[in-house]
DNA sequence: TCAGACATGTAAGTCGTTACATGATTCA
DNA sequence: TGAATCATGTAACGACTTACATGTCTGA
């Protein structure tokens, strides 16, 4: 019985748009759902195996539609109450590990400079990732104004028999409304990093500045 | 050969403070690292077993100070040589897995009155643990000020012997700043969750007004 | 006296990644 | 022809959590 397997969750709600392979899946997580979700085929195949043995997903061989054969798999009506089951629990928070924040935490045992050069480092990598998600939105909401849906993501946005429009614009505004969240986040640790290396960079002057030696001890 | 095992470097960190013992560890980290940071007694104890057993710390009993003997950890220079080299080197990206924006995501398959009171729901549990924020905010920052420090960090930051007035404000400013990212996170949620819960609450209306029915197929 | 904190651990199991293995097809 | 992509999987391992087991001491 599993606990918290959210494998599950995503597969089965990425075929309720449409049915799809074990490499579709992971194509289009990769495309699409990487600013928030990630899944290796490690993880993926053994899975949607399980959905079949559970009666919640089924697997059938296409042979006509791209020309190599793949592997189909289509959420049962079983699998689409589990599904949504999930989407209404509330998630539990995850416990929180982050590594930049510990080893920031823990930077206090390097001398100043060093620490606010790890801490530089990190700005700059969230800077370009800012970057990256702001091209991304430009194309985006460029997409959702004219209905022209890049390349990657209307492919999967394309089934048979086809959605309605309703169904397909909605479809577009998780995308637009989940790369927002990404964007505010990046900004937010944007942000942080400015405060901190301002704190850390007054806190080094102000430690230079100061008469050095003498041990530091404590005033009894 | 561990490969991306944090916790060795978590403890290591936090045994360059002091020595400390597997309770005080996890104590420590839950009650000053919670926004960040989270160990399980079933990674710290053989965790530390390791350390010992790969000569990066060492263990001894102490059955002088607080009445029950317990088991001291300390870390020796090669613990600290190999915790400075992990404090130095660029961290990697963790891979995306974020649950609640799964879940935000895939929520195009409910109505969306659901979709907006599951978005709700997690609004009001950012906007709690915001304000649980804040007033730790309000502690650390006048504890900084008055240098009055609260209780369960104190402890922590007496060492034996006394560390320099330094280093104390030092890591001081570390549990404060830590504590600001948590802060400025959260406060990226909150917004997000506004922008988020506008969009879905203008879509829904749009949806309501328009006439209904008529399967709402695409023309052709 | 007895609940709750102090204190240390282990066993079983889940979740997830990485690396490998395999083979077909497309296209430059 | 040979590299890239399509496509499906498995084995081994690592990290982590949960639940359990065990016992002591303190203070209401």
């Amino acid at each position: 019985m599993p606990l918290k397997n959210k494998t599950r969750f995503a597969i089965l709600g990425l075929l309720s748009w449409k049915p799809m392979s074990g490499y579709d899946l992971k194509k289009l997580i990769e495309i699409g759902l990487s600013y928030f979700w990630s899944e290796s085929y490690g993880q993926l195949y053994p899975t949607l195996e399980k959905l079949v043995a559970e009666g919640l997903a089924v697997k059938k061989l296409d042979r006509k539609h791209p020309k190599r054969p793949r592997h189909l798999y289509t959420v049962t009506p079983k699998g689409r109450r589990a599904f949504e089951r999930w989407l209404r629990e509330p998630s539990d928070m995850p416990r929180a590990r982050n590594e930049h924040q510990l080893k920031f935490f823990l930077s206090c045992a390097l001398p100043f400079e060093e620490g606010i050069r790890v801490l530089r480092e990190y700005r700059a990598q969230q800077q370009e990732r800012y970057e990256l998600y702001l091209d991304s939105e430009r194309i985006l909401s460029a997409a959702s104004r004219t209905g022209d849906v890049p390349d990657e993501i209307r492919e999967v946005l394309e089934t048979d028999p086809p959605s309605t429009k309703d169904a397909r614009s909605r479809q577009m505004l998780m995308f637009l409304l989940t790369l927002r969240h990404g964007i505010l986040a990046v900004e937010a640790r944007l942000a942080w990093c400015d405060e901190a290396l301002e704190v850390l960079g007054e806190q080094s002057r102000l430690e230079k500045s100061r008469p050095r030696g003498a041990g530091g001890g404590d005033p009894p």
